[in-house]
DNA sequence: GTCTGTGAAGCTCTTCACAGCG
DNA sequence: CGCTGTGAAGAGCTTCACAGAC
């Protein structure tokens, strides 16, 4: 379909930051629609998510344009265009590395489901937790991480272990085609070419907000 | 102290992103002063955490100019200069809203006390919880959050609660002096005026990794 | 009139490239 | 020589402001 194939080619020149938003404005949308409105204008949408209404409808039409007449955008196509967009029109399989709490957490976190993920694996390194079900899921032995992979159809690899032994676990994971790693571990990995490492850092973002509040109000003495 | 009050001066020109960085720069250097490494050149440290060098001289000086020779950089005392930067050379008290999986999870999370925050009170509204010691703490009453806020000077709140009565919870500790908030809960919050809300979006990260891998491969057919 | 889509301006962040120093 | 610090250029993102549609 021609609109696809268009829509491909502009995926390839958008800027990251408008993909993070298209996130943002999807599960606005999703609120909204679920209160029963039909159409918003980008004003009101900008609002509500915190956004300037040129940026929302710069970021909208940066993937081409999206039907909207003087009645504003039509919430529940827009959905789904954002859904296609996203690649969550369709359940994607996510494997996950280390079950500790974090990892524990992670399994039980229902958000993923709807937002078109599922957790289909969980594996770990420790005799004492292989063999259990953890939070409704079997941990496996990391050592058979290659099969199940392949055999789960996993596309995407969340990180929840310890740093050790971290790289070895993207290097193979990555040998056998998973491209896309959401990583909690707090270490600054060299993604390998071809790899998409998103990083997701506790602290770096609690260091973050103690330098604003120090920014806010200097310090009297110090 | 004069070099204090000119970081303070500059503190307020520079970039969040080269504040994201500073937290990636301490912690790599953290891990080369356990290696016992006393220098370390900006090309270096740059490889080391996927950065140019230009980038890192640009975010160090951007604070003031930090102590170079021939040698480089002094990895110990970049450590105490990006930690007073960051404001994490003195412990700060952290207070947690929502024992659930995830809230359990970040009281379980060791990686904070290690980066100078002390999580020292958790609040949940279940009656099923509140009383009970949940990971080392006792979950309190969320109708205490005021009072064990100003008792505990706590000045950063971290929210893993449900997504209803949020907007509350974030006026309240507003109110008595809480500036920064962690929010893991995937909603849009119109930050009050003076706040800091820090997003932290778990599947917004995977709709973006998965937008990556639609966009390195697009589909045969669809 | 109000709203969208968009060229153009404005702004911010990154990279280049070189002066100055050891 | 090689390294840092930095002015200047470049790239990217956001906002402005208005044409066109309704």
């Amino acid at each position: 379909m021609s609109s696809q194939e268009e829509t491909a080619a502009r995926a390839r020149r958008v800027s990251l930051h408008t993909v993070e938003r298209l996130s943002v404005y999807r599960r606005k949308l999703e609120e909204l629609s679920h209160e029963g409105v039909e159409f918003v204008h980008s004003h009101q949408l900008a609002a509500m998510v915190g956004v300037t209404p040129a940026q929302l409808r710069r970021d909208l039409t940066s993937f081409g344009t999206y039907g909207n007449i003087a009645r504003g955008y039509e919430v529940a196509s827009m959905i789904v265009t954002l859904s296609r967009i996203l690649g969550t029109d369709k359940f994607q399989n996510v494997g996950l590395v280390g079950v500790g709490d974090l990892g524990r957490a992670l399994l039980s976190y229902r958000g993923f489901e709807e937002r078109g993920f599922r957790i289909v694996a969980a594996f770990d390194i420790d005799p004492a937790k292989i063999g259990k079900v953890i939070a409704g899921q079997p941990c496996l032995d990391l050592e058979e991480l290659e099969r199940v992979i392949v055999e789960s159809d996993i596309r995407i690899l969340i990180l929840a272990s310890r740093p050790q032994g971290l790289k070895e676990i993207i290097e193979r994971a990555c040998a056998v085609g998973v491209r896309a790693f959401l990583n909690f571990v707090p270490k600054a990995i060299p993604a390998p070419p071809c790899c998409h490492i998103e990083q997701i850092d506790l602290s770096a973002k609690l260091e973050k907000l103690s330098f604003l509040l120090k920014r806010a109000a200097p310090p009297p003495d110090l």
